[in-house]
DNA sequence: GCAAAAGTGTTGGAAATACACCCATGT
DNA sequence: ACATGGGTGTATTTCCAACACTTTTGC
């Protein structure tokens, strides 16, 4: 009987009432998006925390998340929560991954997709002005609370594999940037170190930085040419093929 | 005000009882899991789709899905919804992607998990009595009913991308197959044709198949050697750090 | 013996890697 | 002048793609 109800709206021969009175029942649960904010600033790959509202979890950092409303698709609820603290919107974000762990939340059930974001903090300047809001280390990221850390892992995870494979880096830097600068950036973001005229070769060869011929300036050392990502050139040459690989 | 509530879980000093009674209000959804259940018969690779129930997209298939019920969490759900199919449980299972469109249902908000399943067609022969379960050719999967469509797409895409990077491929296929099975797989999900000898110098050079020193038996040809797959070997032999490439 | 697929090596080109020196600027 | 990173080229190696013939089995 139970297992009748609970088949729901895949068995066969059910009216839409039927399904209605299931989908609006006591088959609900809370749910959450939560953003994993990537940042890039002194050479060092930054996620965005926010201090836990939770007695429970007092002390430790959370993410920064939100109910999702009733009347709001999932990606508009992921750029309504980083709209609001950060005061962006148009930045690359790109959904993870769902958690929903029946024990997750200390209250109640809560299920929860974890969005991952990159934003240039040059171009913003946080609102840091409550102390509740900071920038961390993605590379020292401990204790956080409810199951971020786990959520925060994945995005990390997900951003280091997604870097390699698309042009994503370029979201979190200046629109002018210079070779050095998007070295440092993968160098951060994956933890390892590149042989400077390889990398030049490489990015040259793919052909989408666009050389503005300006220079950098207050730079204590001879300045680097700027560039900047051209977007149209990338969707016309990228690969669709790329072998098999394991 | 109705901000302030919206903002609920993680706007500061709250109380638990707070966070609580909005975790538990109105802010509730409908919760469902979604499977797109690949198999490989007849060197096609194959998709299970069912009978829509609901008026509305009669003469449609649809995904095989269910609510999520209330203590269960995401994972779980979906073995249990593939178990109920097709009786088996030891299954690659992947989440893919969760969509969450407000009006993606007729019934009301159902937010959906979409979860990607490989099984070997052989191994069990579902039970396909009701004719309410059906395999489709995945290459030419049109109309489906909801936003099933979009679901099934993103998870061959998906398919198609991991199979590449990861050894996924030998769940479709019986623990002992031929080379030729082998790249019949590759050639069907990816649509494209492969060199045989480079194909076979590729996959003994990654050395995780097993010369099991038998031959296939009834083919109206030269017999082909079969092998399996070894995890354990891929496990030691995986790379980590493929490189920047878009 | 014929049809059908199994099995097997070599070669040329492309891409990745490793590596060292001179240059421009700020101090 | 010197310290700092910018900018460049080449040789080597590794990987991938292209390609054809002989072998084994069922019929």
């Amino acid at each position: 009987m139970a297992d009748a109800l609970n088949n729901s709206i895949l068995k066969s021969i059910k009216t839409f009432k039927t399904i209605q009175s299931e989908v609006q029942s006591i088959n609900r649960v809370a749910l959450s998006v939560d953003c994993v904010i990537f940042g890039f600033d002194e050479n060092k790959l930054k996620v965005l925390f926010i201090r836990s509202d939770l007695k429970k979890y007092q002390s430790k950092w959370s993410l920064l998340g939100d109910l999702v409303k009733p009347e709001e698709c999932l990606d508009t609820s992921a750029y309504r929560i980083l709209k609001q603290r950060t005061g962006l919107d148009d930045v690359y974000m790109e959904q993870v991954h769902t958690f929903g762990d029946v024990h997750r939340h200390p209250a109640g059930r809560v299920v929860t997709v974890a969005y991952c974001s990159l934003i240039n903090i040059q171009h913003h300047k946080l609102k840091i002005l409550d102390n509740e809001l900071h920038w961390h280390d993605a590379d020292s990221v401990s204790e956080l609370a409810f199951d971020h850390k786990e959520i925060f892992d994945t995005c990390f995870l997900r951003l280091q594999k997604r870097v390699q494979e698309h042009p994503l880096g370029f979201s979190l830097l200046p629109g002018k940037f210079s070779l050095r600068e998007l070295q440092n950036l993968y160098e951060a973001i994956l933890s390892i170190k590149l042989d400077r005229r390889n990398f030049r070769k490489k990015f040259f060869a793919m052909d989408f930085l666009v050389d503005l011929n300006e220079i950098e300036k207050n730079v204590p050392h001879r300045p680097g040419r700027l560039y900047k990502f051209d977007y149209d050139k990338y969707e016309k040459k990228k690969k669709k093929w790329s072998g098999i690989d394991f």
